[in-house]
This record gives structure tokens, C-alpha cells and sequence, in this order.
DNA sequence: TAAAAATGAATGAGCGTTCATTCGGTGCCG
DNA sequence: CGGCACCGAATGAACGCTCATTCATTTTTA
């Protein structure tokens, strides 16, 4: 560490926070996590966190603004390969599912925490999580265009539907503690709605 | 109040505080929200409210059993009039949405709430919300067994889904304070299902 | 050896819950 | 019928505990 640079040693930090943080949340909740917890889980003092963080708040929002930005990424590359809209609402499912199964912990905090976060913090806008809800619907505007779904679709209030949906099963999916069968399950998901939209 | 039977009295304080619970749930959720709020649009005193519920927790608890029982009460007497799955899952819909649209509060405790009382109390099972999914289910079931619905599809799965579609889409609407032209989406949500299903 | 980073004990505000006290209605007694 | 004793419901001030946050001090880095 001593020979990296200022940034990157904050960066770090930063990271090993919000990893410890996500890993709480997602055991205990938001409100029943305590910052002392958090500090404990990355290993550095209770005011060390205060370093890296304004306030607890905070650390929840930056985990949101970090994480869903990584699963953005990975989702936008992925889908660059894809012909048509039928083949990225397939790629979506499995891709988003395949995420979340890698990354229980993550699964929970999103789904769990993001609608508190409604609530939570009113100004909080959660850009992000908008982000992911207009690409959706864009895909869905795409195959409209390309004459393969039904035009008289609201490609905004279908987009909000299928993350319902998806981010539904994922929940049970966690409580459930069984394998998965994601892609199975995925599949079958995107068939149902691929289906629909047509 | 005076002629009431103890029963009928005790039934209306709990119901008085349950319903001020619902309404300042709503508002703030439920770890931001103080007890002494609850009492205050109660019309009753801090103490009072522990003669009718064992804790705060509690409070969220029942709140759930009585207000989902009605739900389901409400839905299960209109779908029997249905003659098929296919118009049973119509009705499921328009009628959640229109519920939803009714009681808004309802729908924000229910929606953002139930995420958390999964974790809230671990040991709390939520038994009206299952049998809300076994009652979807069992629908997507007898489609199947009449023959209009595909076979592969998982009914249990499937109601998840339709589940997770329709809590978001009404999440989605509370926060968007315009009118929500809930019939209009619910039967254009029906739609895509049903197609989907087929 | 000066500056930056990290520490963790101390702080105090916030809030769920309790309980000694009050209140109001009911029925009993003279 | 009027006054009285009783009882359960209701009250709300006070308690005590739980943390998020701070900051004086120590440790590490360059």
C-alpha cells in the first residue's frame, strides 16, 4: 500500500468500506446495521469510516451510485453484440440474473434497500437506478421500431414491469437459499415477456 | 362508544391506531416514523397505544395480517363470478391496482415494508402475502389445466413475477403524483401477461 | 520531523417503553 | 334516586439504553 498513490490508497478504502457495508446491509438491513459494525467488517476504526464518508446515509447512497454503476457497465457491453430488441431482452434476463446470483449480498441490498431509498432520503434522486430503467425501456422503443413488438406497448411502464418482475423472483430467489436455476429461470422470464410483447 | 361491547371498543382502537400506522408508514417509513407520531394522529397517548400492541414491531405485524386479509378477501369474492384464468388474471389486476389507487398508503406500506419485514423479523413469514402468490398461482394453474395457458410455464414462478410487475408499476405511480390512469395500465399489463402466457 | 491518516473512547441526542397517576363510567347501597 | 366505591382505560412524563458522530491522541508515511 505505502507505495501506491494518494488516490488510489482513498479509492481502496473506499472500497473496502462500502464491500463491508454491503455485506451488513444485506445480513441485518440498513437501520439495523451498525457503523461500528461496518467498521469492524473492513477493519479500520469507527472514525476512520467518517473519513471516507459524510454520514451513514451516505455511505448507502455512494454503495448505490458504485454498484449499479459496475452493473450498468457490465449490462451496456454485454448488450453491444446483440442483433435485435428479442435477442437484448433475453441477454438482459440472464445477464442481470447471472449478476445478482454471483453477488447475493448485492441482490439484497438493491432490492431491499432501494425502496427505502424512495423514502429514505426524498432529494436522493438514485440516477442510476433511472438509468437502468431507461435503457430498458430504449430496448423495448428498439423493437417497436424494428416492427417486432406490439406498438401500442408503453415502453416505460413495461420497462418498470419487467425490473418488477425480475427484481421480484430475485428476492424470493435469495430467501429461498436453494441453487437457483438462474439462466433456467431467466429464460423462461424473458420467453414469458418476449411473448407478451409481440 | 359508550353502548359498544368491550370487543367492539377494542376493535376500534386498534383499528384507529393501525390506520394512523399506515398513514405515517407512508409518509416517513417504517424506522423514521416515532411512536409518539403514530399517537399523536391516533388522537391517543404514547401509553395507550401499548395497551393495543405489544411493540412497534407489532404494529407493522397486524397491520399486514388485517389489511392484506382484506385484499385478498376482496379479490377472492370478485374473481368468482370469472368463467376463465384468462379473465381471472384481467380482473386480478384491475382489481390490485384499483385497491392500490383507492388506499395509496396501503400500497406504500405494503410495497416498501414487505421488502422489509423480510428482513425485519426473520422469523416473521408473512403468511396473508403467500397466500396472495398461492391464490396467483393457483390461477396461472387452471389455465394451464384448460388448456390456455403453455404448460412449461412455472405457475409459482410465473406469480412472482406478475407480482413483482405489478407492486413496481404501482410504486412507480405513487411517486409520480400524476394521475394514474390505473385502469388503463392495468388492463394493458393484463395484456402483456396473458399474451405471454398463452 | 512535519503532515496525513487512523484510532476508539467519550458524548449526547433521540426514542421505545414503562408505570404511577388520573379519569370516567358503572352499578351498588342506603 | 343520589352518592359512593370500584375498575379498567387512558395518560404522558420520565427512564434508560442505544448508537451516530466527534475529536484529542497516537501511528504511519514521505
Amino acid at each position: 500500500m505505502q507505495s501506491s498513490t494518494r488516490k488510489e490508497r482513498t479509492q481502496f478504502r473506499q472500497r473496502q468500506i462500502l464491500d463491508a457495508a454491503v455485506a451488513a446491509f444485506a445480513e441485518k438491513g440498513f437501520y439495523k446495521t451498525r457503523v461500528s459494525e461496518i467498521a469492524r467488517r473492513a477493519g479500520v476504526a469507527d472514525g476512520t469510516i467518517y473519513l471516507y464518508f459524510k454520514s451513514k446515509d451516505d455511505i448507502l447512497i455512494s454503495l448505490f451510485e458504485v454498484r449499479m454503476e459496475e452493473v450498468l457497465q457490465v449490462i451496456h457491453e454485454a448488450l453491444l453484440d446483440c442483433t435485435d430488441a428479442e435477442q437484448r431482452i433475453h441477454e438482459f434476463f440472464r445477464l442481470y440474473m447471472s449478476i445478482i446470483d454471483r453477488d447475493p449480498a448485492l441482490a439484497e441490498v438493491i432490492t431491499i434497500e432501494l425502496r427505502q431509498s424512495d423514502k429514505f432520503i426524498r432529494e436522493y434522486e438514485n440516477p442510476k437506478f433511472k438509468e437502468l430503467l431507461r435503457y430498458l425501456a430504449s430496448i423495448i422503443g428498439d423493437g417497436q421500431r424494428e416492427g417486432i413488438f406490439r406498438s401500442e406497448i408503453d415502453p416505460r411502464l413495461t420497462a418498470r414491469a419487467i425490473f418488477g418482475a425480475l427484481d421480484e423472483v430475485t428476492l424470493a430467489g435469495l430467501f429461498a437459499k436453494r441453487p437457483l436455476e438462474s439462466s433456467r429461470m431467466a429464460r423462461s422470464l424473458s420467453e414469458l415477456f418476449v411473448q407478451g410483447l409481440r
